[in-house]
DNA sequence: ACCGATGATTGACCGCTGGTCGAAAAGGTG
DNA sequence: CACCTTTTCGACCAGCGGTCAATCATCGGT
């Protein structure tokens, strides 16, 4: 009918709408069901638990950003330092998504620590090996200096996803923005790259 | 009496015990209680809230090294870059006390977010500003280069404790030891030190 | 056109949870 | 002793995540 969308994903929308201004333990599987109209016992026809919708939702969000970096590995021309910007505005313009609610709606982060844990586990691990594709490209090409991209990328990871997630250590948005700025500066000198070569300023 | 410690201890005590093979969400607010050897409603004269139990036992446990790493900042003898060290190693040890439970058992860490989540937040928060006036020294002292102390201790612990708490990117001990080992040269590198002068490497 | 099978859908139902509350015990002071 | 405050308690409550037997929809075979 008018419904090519699966209930799968109608019952993800309703998490997603439902997540945008309420934490997570305050939303009950029957206010799913009830906001995507339909009864709670389809729930689980489609999901095992509670938590896997919660698991779903966050793969389903961070599918096209992946995607786009995935291909961004291949792109061997443009320079690795670039392309690393351009994941990174992937990652954020991704994450801004989920995490909009928290910074209008006067929510805070009190307790979606289950979603953002899993974001952050699925972002890091998902697009380590990616980024640590590239980085090792421009060892290879001689434009990046490091012994070991695979931690490299899992650094540059792990500030960026705790910086743009800004729930574990929060702070303001001039605060997220000197700390990767500092980030990009140590990346730089600690790669033996000019500063200025590496820029993720564009937000 | 025979207790010198009171209630408000033994309930963390309890909690911190059955901690160490079950995940939250399975420890009932009565189970506490009957594993303290109290009422259930007495609980709740000592905290207004299961959450709060968890908050005020991640406070506990982070009271000593915290002190400890207070006073280091006042120890302008010792070189900044192993006061540092110090510190990582202050934290290293509280935090494996609450995290043996993670890798002996079989638990894994599938989800404790919450306790991870509020760990790694009071770690960093609480230690930010102490590494940042080691860092302001150790530039002050010209033996540290770098633009701003704090976003560098900021990203400094970010990964430490990421890695460390090892629940957000879990990979093998080595595994983390290799990232700390990157993150220490990029940190040395970047700081227009020599390799070697920061060593972290002792657990 | 009818049937049976298979998959999809449902809400009443269950055990249990976090949290409340009035009563009662314990403890101190005169 | 009486009196008041601080502590302790467990029965109780609304609501939770999750289950399940019954029902409905769809459709290929005859």
């Amino acid at each position: 009918m008018q419904e090519q969308q699966t209930k799968y994903n109608l019952i993800l929308d309703s998490l997603q709408k439902l997540l945008e201004n309420r934490k997570l333990q305050t939303i009950s599987v029957s206010e799913i069901a009830q906001t995507a109209g339909i009864g709670k016992g389809s729930i689980y026809y489609y999901f095992p638990s509670k938590d896997a919708i919660l698991e779903a939702l966050v793969e389903r969000n961070y599918e096209k950003p992946l995607t786009t970096a995935k291909n961004l590995s291949a792109q061997t021309d443009i320079p690795p330092f670039t392309r690393m910007a351009m994941i990174f505005q992937a990652c954020r313009n991704s994450s801004a998504e989920y995490l909009k609610s928290d910074r209008e709606s006067g929510v805070g982060a009190p307790e979606k620590a289950l979603l953002h844990q899993k974001y952050m586990n699925h972002m890091i691990s998902e697009f380590k090996p990616v980024l640590a594709e590239i980085i090792q490209q421009g060892i290879d090409a001689g434009e990046i200096h490091f012994g070991n991209p695979e931690a490299l990328a899992e650094i540059v990871l792990i500030v960026l996803t705790v910086k743009m997630d800004n729930t574990i250590a929060p702070s303001s948005p001039e605060g997220v923005e000197k700390t990767i700025e500092s980030l990009v500066a140590l990346l730089e000198k600690g790669t033996d790259n000019p500063p200025g070569s590496l820029n993720f300023l564009l937000s």
